[in-house]
RNA sequence: GAGCCGGUAGCUCAGUAGGUAGAGCAACGGCCUUUUAAGCCGUGGGUCGCGGGUUCGAGUCCCGCCCGGCUCACCA
């Protein structure tokens, strides 16, 4: 096929045409232009339509029913009802929504009653656009050759619309020109006017059209898209030319980091950039990746954590900063982890960890409210609800009401609680620090309850190296972290800035680590250092974005909402490029 | 790292007992000036993930490997 292809290339170039043009000038993106003729219905607009089914399609869950009135003017019909066949008239009430752009009539059932007429519905919300002459470009993606006219629709990330050739406007050499030399999949950029067609959807009327990218492979098929999930990852763009969920998915992930930074503006914090490359991987328990610098002649670490330089800032003066960037772990790949994952972390001085719940209520509230309009956000079989004040929940009230266990059990009886992890079936107990010990009977006992967003406050020291001790409990820390969905969204803490304190944590961390705890914080002698300057009270959290963002996407994989995901390197197999010697 | 499942045409998928590898879409050649999963007539297209074995004969059975998905372990 791509032979096919080459050879039309070869034969473009021999018509001296470039098919690799240098610029277009478009009025507008396709998305915008369709926005300007097309209202939303209000919600729960129930509408009856009465037709004669031209065609009835299988989809996911039920039937996709196309129906004409006697004008011609057709509208889609989503239903469950069953036996529909084509040419036979029925009449369904249902809902009216925009379907991928298109009005259209969902969870429809069967009516005897009389149907409104299609065009009067579809005139109160898609709008005359009176040959408005328009310039748009954008991937070819279906086509339908007719003789003597030409139907198909070009697509960029905002949207599709329709094209349409006719012999007496482009006339003929540039009909038989686009029948011949065009291909679905190739870019072009068309001139002409905006019109709906007897169907009512809005159509450019091709006066000009230029070849602007010719594309040497076929694109994926229309109607089932791209499924193997192995090539939507490995080949990404195909993966967002084909399935417009995909392209959703990352137009809200845009959006997302775009609100936040938005809110971050709006309170007073300045986005700062730190290393990537650090001499010292600390501010988080976790694996780093190992690189060498040649001319500095030295190991660096790709960061676990930005924090211990955030708070250098704190130090320095700055007194609310934010940072969004990679961070690197080196450890498993699964369902809910990828080697670089996105945080935001931010330190406000003078801030504890109260200031702090409040504030991240406060985003939620508005980054939900920006992105999906909503905070009542559906999870799979859960229904979230963000409206705030969240749960808060003591660590040890969980244990205590989980387990009938008090504080002193837990942080001083360590052989007893190995004996309780052992019943509750966690896996190699007998290797477990005390810490992790506790990490892990917290993590099964508390599952249940991480669901609906919840603050799970006061944690125990020996688990939160970098926070300060607890103004009315010695033995906890002020810290929280923030689950929802049963993942850890944040984690947040009124910081440590006593370097004394901050020196023997330090240092417990280094006998965690030589008992074996490969994840134990490294020291940081510079960081001491600038606590010993003084670093003003100040409350810092991190938020996971990709987590975050699974939650709003409703997708249980990261790998859904990271746009290249790591995956090992392809060998062969998969196809091979065609221009590749 | 362990267990289970998967990899067949560009894409989505069938492939029955081991007997010359199939469909739809896409492609190619025709017809068709408001089509829209357009329609109609015709044609071509395969390293069945890779390598070995059993067999007269392997997409199919056996072994090893590669890649992916899910579950578990580690982690956010």
């Amino acid at each position: 096929m791509e032979e096919i292809r080459l050879k039309k290339l070869q034969e473009l170039r021999e018509k001296g045409i470039n098919p690799y043009p240098y610029r277009f000038e478009i009025s507008d993106f396709i998305g915008n232009i369709r926005k300007q003729y097309e209202e939303e219905p209000p919600e729960n607009y129930k509408v009856k339509v009465s037709g004669i089914a031209k065609r009835v399609s299988r989809t996911e869950n039920g039937f996709m029913v196309r129906i004409a009135d006697e004008n011609g003017v057709e509208i889609l019909v989503f239903t469950r009802e069953e036996n529909l066949k084509p040419k036979e008239r029925y009449t369904f009430e249902g809902l009216l929504k925009r379907v991928e752009g298109k009005l259209s009539v969902v969870d429809a059932v069967l009516t005897d009653e009389p149907g409104e007429d299609i065009k009067k519905i579809k005139d109160q919300f898609d709008y005359d656009p009176n040959f408005r002459p328009i310039s748009l470009a954008g991937r070819l993606v279906s086509m339908r050759t007719m003789g003597k006219a030409i139907f198909g629709h070009i697509q960029d990330l905002t949207g599709k619309i329709q094209i349409y050739l006719k012999k007496d406007i482009v006339g003929e050499d540039k009909l038989k020109f686009f029948n011949d030399n065009i291909d679905v999949g190739d870019i072009i950029g068309v001139r002409g006017k905006l019109f709906r067609t007897n169907t009512g959807e809005l159509t450019i009327e091709v006066e000009e059209f230029e070849l602007l990218s010719k594309s040497l492979h076929p694109l994926p098929e229309k109607w089932h898209g791209l499924k193997d999930v192995e090539v939507r990852y490995r080949q990404r763009y195909l993966d967002l030319i084909a399935n417009p969920e995909v392209r959703r998915i990352f137009m809200l992930r845009t959006k997302l980091i775009m609100e936040m930074r938005k809110f971050f503006e709006m309170h007073g914090f300045i986005e700062v950039e730190t290393p990537i490359l650090q001499p010292i991987a600390s501010g988080a328990n976790a694996k780093p990746f190992v690189t060498y610098h040649n001319f500095l002649e030295t190991e660096l670490y790709l960061r676990i954590a930005p924090e211990l330089y955030l708070k250098r800032l704190i130090v320095g003066g700055f007194p609310r900063v934010y940072e969004i960037g990679k961070n690197f772990r080196n450890e498993g790949v699964d369902r809910t982890h990828n080697p670089e994952f996105t945080m935001v972390e931010f330190y406000a001085a003078y801030w504890d960890y109260f200031d702090l719940m409040k504030f991240t209520e406060d985003m939620f509230v508005y980054l939900l409210e920006k992105t999906l309009g909503t905070l009542k956000v559906k999870y799979g079989e859960w229904k979230l609800d963000f409206t705030p004040p969240f749960r808060k929940v003591k660590y040890f009230d969980i244990l205590k009401e989980k387990t009938g266990k008090d504080k002193d059990f837990f942080l001083k009886d360590v052989e007893g609680l190995r004996k309780l992890a052992k019943e509750l079936d966690i896996p190699d107990v007998d290797k477990m620090t005390h810490a992790k010990l506790l990490d892990k009977v917290f993590e099964r006992v508390a599952e249940e309850e991480l669901i609906q967003p919840t603050f799970i406050i006061d944690f125990p020291k020996l688990l939160s190296p970098l926070a300060k001790t607890h103004r009315e409990d010695p033995d906890l820390v002020e810290r929280f972290e923030l689950f929802v969905a049963r993942y850890e969204v944040a984690n947040a803490y009124t910081e440590l800035n006593d370097p004394i304190d901050q020196r023997e944590r330090f240092e417990e961390q280094l006998k965690e680590k030589q008992m074996g705890d490969e994840e134990a914080m490294e020291m940081d002698e510079d960081f001491i250092r600038a606590l010993e300057y003084g670093m003003p009270p100040t409350g810092g959290e991190g938020i996971g974005i990709d987590r975050l963002v699974m939650i709003l996407a409703n997708t249980d994989s990261i790998r859904e909402v990271i746009l290249f995901p790591q995956l090992k390197p392809e060998k062969k197999g998969l196809n091979r490029s065609s221009t590749a010697r």
